[in-house]
Parts: C-alpha cells; sequence; structure tokens
DNA sequence: TTGTGTTTTATTGCCTCC
DNA sequence: GGAGGCAATAAAACACAA
C-alpha cells in the first residue's frame, strides 16, 4: 500500500500538492492569464499550451482557470443584471417582447420572471411601449396592471417612478430590441430571440420559452407589419386607431421623428410632444438611486458635475457623462480586478484609445449574440432615424434632470468614448427592432442554430467587459435623477395632457393584452 | 485573535459538437 | 466516443469586522 501510495506521490507530486492545496497563481501568472484572457477567452488547445509553458503551468491550470474565468465574467455579469433584472421584474418591464425570453439574470430568476409575465401582457405591452411616449406608457402602465407588479414586488419605490423607469430601462436595458441576440440578458435583457446566445450566458430558456418566442415573435411581427414601420411614438394608441390605419397614417414618420429629435434638444419648445413624458422620467430616481447609492457615494458629486457648457448638440456628450459616470461607478462597484485592463478601464485611461479599441472590439463582435448585433447596428447606423428616435427620450432627459444639467469637464473629455461606443444604443429604436429586426428573428434564429458551429470561434469574441459595459449602459437609464419636486411637477403636468388619452384608451377598451383571438389572427397572418 | 464572508482554485458530472 | 465547455460543488486562501 505504501509503496503503491509512494508510487502515485512521485507519479503526480505536482498534482498532489496542487489538489491537496490549491495554490494562488502567482500575480505574474495571473497578470499572464488575464492579459491572455483579454484577447482570447476561448483559447485554442495550442494556445494553452503555450500559456501553460510560459507561466508554468499545467495546461489542465490553463483550461481550469479560463473556465472558472468565464463563470466568473458571468456571474459578474449577472449579478449586475440580477439588480437591473429585480427592476425590471417588479416594474413589470418586457424585456424580450417577442420571444419571451426574459433575461435569466440570476439562473433562478428565469422562472420567477415569467410569474409576472402573461405572454398575452408581454406582447401587448411591448406594443404599447413602442407605440406610446414615456408619457403615455407611464399611464399605461399605472392605469393597467403593472403596478400592481410594482407594488408586489418593490415596495421602496412609487408606482409612478416604475414605468418611467420602465420606459427607460427598456431604452437602455431592453436588449431585445436592440438586439436579437444577445448575451446579456444578461439580463438586462437577452437577446431575445437568440437562444444560443442565451445558453451560452447560461440562460437555457426552458419548454415554455422556445415555445413562447416563436408564437409572440409572429404575433409581434404580424401587428407591426400592419401598424407599418414608422408609427409615431407620440401617435396615438396603437388600439385606439389600429383597426382604422389609413395607408398614409405613418408616412411622415421619418419627418416627425427628426422633429422630435429636435423638440428634445430644445426643450424649452412647448410643442415638444414628449416634454411631459421627459419629465416623468424623473420618477427614474427612486429606485436607481435606492440601488446607485449602494454602488458609489461619488455619483452625487459626479452627477453633479457641469452640463452646463454643452450645447444641445453636445447631447451625445451629456449623455456619456452618465453613462461614464455611472460606469465609472459601476465598475468600481462590480470589477473584483481593478487592474485589470478592460474596456472600462480603457475608457478612464485614455479616450482616444479605449474608442479606438471599443470600436474594433464592436465591429469584431459577431451577430452571434443578441447585444453585439445591437450594439454593431446602433453604431453602423448613425444616421438611422430610429435611432434618433431613441435617443430623444434620452435627450428630454438629460435636459430636464437638474442633477445632471452640469457637467464635469473631466468627464467631457471622456464622452467621445460613448460616441465612438454609442451608449444610446441603449436606447436603440424599440420600433426599429420591432419591425426590421423582428422580420429576421425566425431567420436569425434559424441562422443561430445554423452557425452555431462557429459558436467556439465566435466565442472568442466575447468580450464580458463589454458585456458588462452594456449592463451599465442599460443602467444610464435608471441614472436619470431628478429631485421629488420634479417629479410632483411632472406629474401634475402631464396629467391634463395625458388624461385625455388615459380616458381614450380606456374608451376603446385598450387591450392589457392581445386577445387569443387576435394573437391567433396575427400569428396567421405573420406566417 | 477569531469568526464570518468572499474570492480563487480544483474537481466532477453533464451536455454539446465533431 | 473524445474533446471542449459549462455548471455545481468543495475547499483553501484571503479580507475584514467584532
Amino acid at each position: 500500500m505504501e509503496e503503491a501510495t509512494e508510487f502515485h506521490s512521485e507519479e503526480n507530486k505536482l498534482s498532489m500538492e496542487k489538489n491537496k492545496k490549491r495554490r494562488l497563481k502567482t500575480p505574474a501568472q495571473l497578470k499572464g492569464l488575464e492579459d491572455f484572457y483579454n484577447d482570447n477567452k476561448y483559447p485554442t488547445e495550442e494556445m494553452k499550451s503555450e500559456l501553460a509553458d510560459e507561466l508554468e503551468l499545467t495546461e489542465k491550470q490553463i483550461s481550469g482557470w479560463f473556465c472558472h474565468r468565464r463563470l466568473k465574467d458571468k456571474k459578474m455579469l449577472n449579478d449586475e443584471v440580477c439588480a437591473n433584472g429585480r427592476h425590471d421584474r417588479s416594474s413589470g418591464v418586457i424585456q424580450d417582447r417577442g420571444s419571451g425570453l426574459v433575461q435569466d439574470s440570476c439562473g433562478s430568476t428565469k422562472h420567477v420572471d415569467y410569474r409576472y409575465l402573461d405572454p398575452k401582457e408581454v406582447e401587448s405591452h411591448g406594443l404599447y411601449n413602442h407605440g406610446f411616449s414615456a408619457a403615455d406608457m407611464m399611464y399605461g402602465h399605472n392605469n393597467h396592471h403593472y403596478t400592481e407588479n410594482d407594488s408586489a414586488t418593490d415596495n421602496t419605490s412609487s408606482e409612478s417612478s416604475s414605468s418611467l423607469q420602465d420606459r427607460l430601462l427598456r431604452q437602455g436595458k431592453d436588449l431585445y430590441d436592440m438586439e436579437p441576440s444577445s448575451h446579456l440578458t444578461p439580463n438586462g435583457s437577452l437577446p431575445p430571440l437568440n437562444i444560443k446566445g442565451a445558453n451560452n450566458l447560461g440562460y437555457k430558456p426552458s419548454g415554455y420559452l422556445k415555445v413562447k418566442g416563436d408564437i409572440e415573435h409572429a404575433a409581434i411581427t404580424a401587428v407591426k407589419k400592419q401598424l407599418g414601420k414608422h408609427y409615431r411614438e407620440d401617435g396615438p394608441l396603437l388600439t385606439v386607431e389600429f383597426d382604422t390605419i389609413p395607408p398614409e397614417a405613418f408616412e411622415c414618420q421619418i419627418a416627425d421623428l427628426a422633429n422630435e429629435a429636435y423638440y428634445a434638444a430644445n426643450p424649452a419648445l412647448p410643442n415638444s410632444p414628449e416634454v411631459s413624458a421627459v419629465k416623468k422620467q424623473s420618477s427614474l430616481s427612486s429606485r436607481y438611486d435606492s440601488y446607485f447609492t449602494k454602488i458609489s457615494s461619488q455619483d452625487s458629486h459626479m452627477d453633479r458635475g457641469d452640463f452646463g457648457s454643452l450645447h444641445d448638440s453636445d447631447f451625445q456628450d451629456k449623455k456619456s457623462f452618465q453613462v461614464i459616470n455611472q460606469r465609472q461607478n459601476f465598475q468600481s462597484f462590480t470589477n473584483p480586478l481593478p487592474h485589470k485592463n478592460s474596456s472600462l478601464d480603457l475608457n478612464a485611461d485614455s479616450t482616444g484609445e479605449a474608442s479606438a479599441y471599443n470600436n474594433i472590439k464592436n465591429r469584431r463582435k459577431g451577430t452571434k449574440h443578441g447585444f453585439d448585433g445591437v450594439r454593431y447596428d446602433s453604431a453602423s447606423n448613425p444616421s438611422d432615424h430610429y435611432e434618433e428616435n431613441n435617443n430623444l427620450a434620452v435627450k428630454q432627459t438629460d435636459s430636464l434632470l437638474h442633477g445632471y444639467e452640469n457637467s464635469n469637464l473631466k468627464n467631457v473629455q471622456r464622452s467621445e468614448y460613448v460616441k465612438s461606443k454609442p451608449s444610446n444604443s441603449v436606447h436603440k429604436s424599440q420600433i426599429y427592432l420591432d419591425t426590421e429586426e423582428r422580420r429576421g428573428l425566425n431567420k436569425r434564429m434559424a441562422k443561430e442554430e445554423k452557425f452555431d458551429g462557429d459558436r467556439k470561434v465566435k466565442k472568442q469574441y466575447r468580450d464580458p467587459d463589454e458585456v458588462r459595459a452594456l449592463t451599465n449602459e442599460m443602467m444610464v437609464a435608471k441614472r436619470a435623477k431628478v429631485d421629488p419636486l420634479e417629479q410632483y411637477d411632472v406629474k401634475q403636468s402631464s396629467v391634463a395632457e395625458l388624461e385625455p388619452r388615459k380616458s381614450q384608451r380606456s374608451a376603446a377598451e385598450m387591450p392589457s393584452s392581445f386577445s387569443e383571438d387576435e394573437t391567433a389572427e396575427t400569428s396567421s397572418s405573420a406566417d
């Protein structure tokens, strides 16, 4: 026995040592691993071997380290998403319109989310939110079922805040709309239609989701087709005129969108269709604060930076301030590897460099994951009026939020990063996705399946940091802070304006969800 | 100093793809 | 069936508060 034991000890001397007492990687090893990991999260056998030799580790250790490193990233992402997902769930946000994929932010939340989401509601609200202004949506939520969820799941925030937050969350977080296949759903929202992508992240939609995705997608797509691509965000309630949409009803949408952007940039304009709505967004603050105050106390002074020097045309910069601030804070809160040269770090260290870096990375990112696709779309379509329209809410918010009116010059320099890496992707057009994107969802799903074999290769371009950054972007929407008084004013001022719509909706029996008949009908039409 | 919580490392089992 | 990857788990190492 002893000989055998001795033999084994000789044979596996090193491994035994490592088995009995795990050895921490030396700083040099860790650095090498991290550096390599930043470049390639899925090293090949050769790479592993080389790295093992270089770092004096075994390939097994290398593989294990990378595996755990990926898990770590994923976990971090999930944690972040978890916080977001909680908000979403509580606010009844439909994270994955169409596919039904709600970001499984925390693994266990995968099923929980659906307790709050009726497929019909998901569908109808998805349309709602797309067709309504923020103000409309607010009432839509409060007057319908979502407030129920709010009270049930989040007692810390006012009801009014939820809808607004939902709006921003969707804009910033609803990656689904932005990306058909995101990684994050990481919850933020998972790439709705990309089940594969979801799986990659550990979000494995079970039965219900798998079926739900197709059904909802078909129904929504059909409705979207009926509505047309360009329906006004500030236009009539979808259901109100749904049955009587004249062929020319939406033909002037592009122009309107342009005007909306102008309004957004000029909040002073009385006719800005979304001013009241934007003001309502202030309600975001409550829950946001509750969450981010945990992140960093620096937010307070950071947020009060001097934005005054910025012009309306610098909207992007303004927004970037929030993004950056949030990212900085968020990173400091979540990133256990401060030394890691993540994109966020790059952002802080070198604007230009980070910008270029992220641009490259964004382009490198394949369409495999929804996030990637979304961001890519957003970045690659700067002229997309939909994106512009989506920026509207943010613009308005920026212009209305006192706490953010002022910018920190220090941050201004960083705004370029956001430009290169459009945080507005967060606000990417829901409308756009609901039409153009969704039309290709089924095809895309098929492609996902088809090209799943390429996953390994594409995976190499998955950068958790990017995903994290995107998650942070999603969080940006939440960052919109408005003091309580402003919230109150917003409510008061917007009530009169919105009341008619409210009554109109109820008069039209705005469906909390499409009836089964409608769903079936639309589904069939989509077919 | 100790207890507790977190992080990191290692192992194992399962799944998917080739 | 093998390889690669993911997830769950255990345990050591570390950090921190009382």
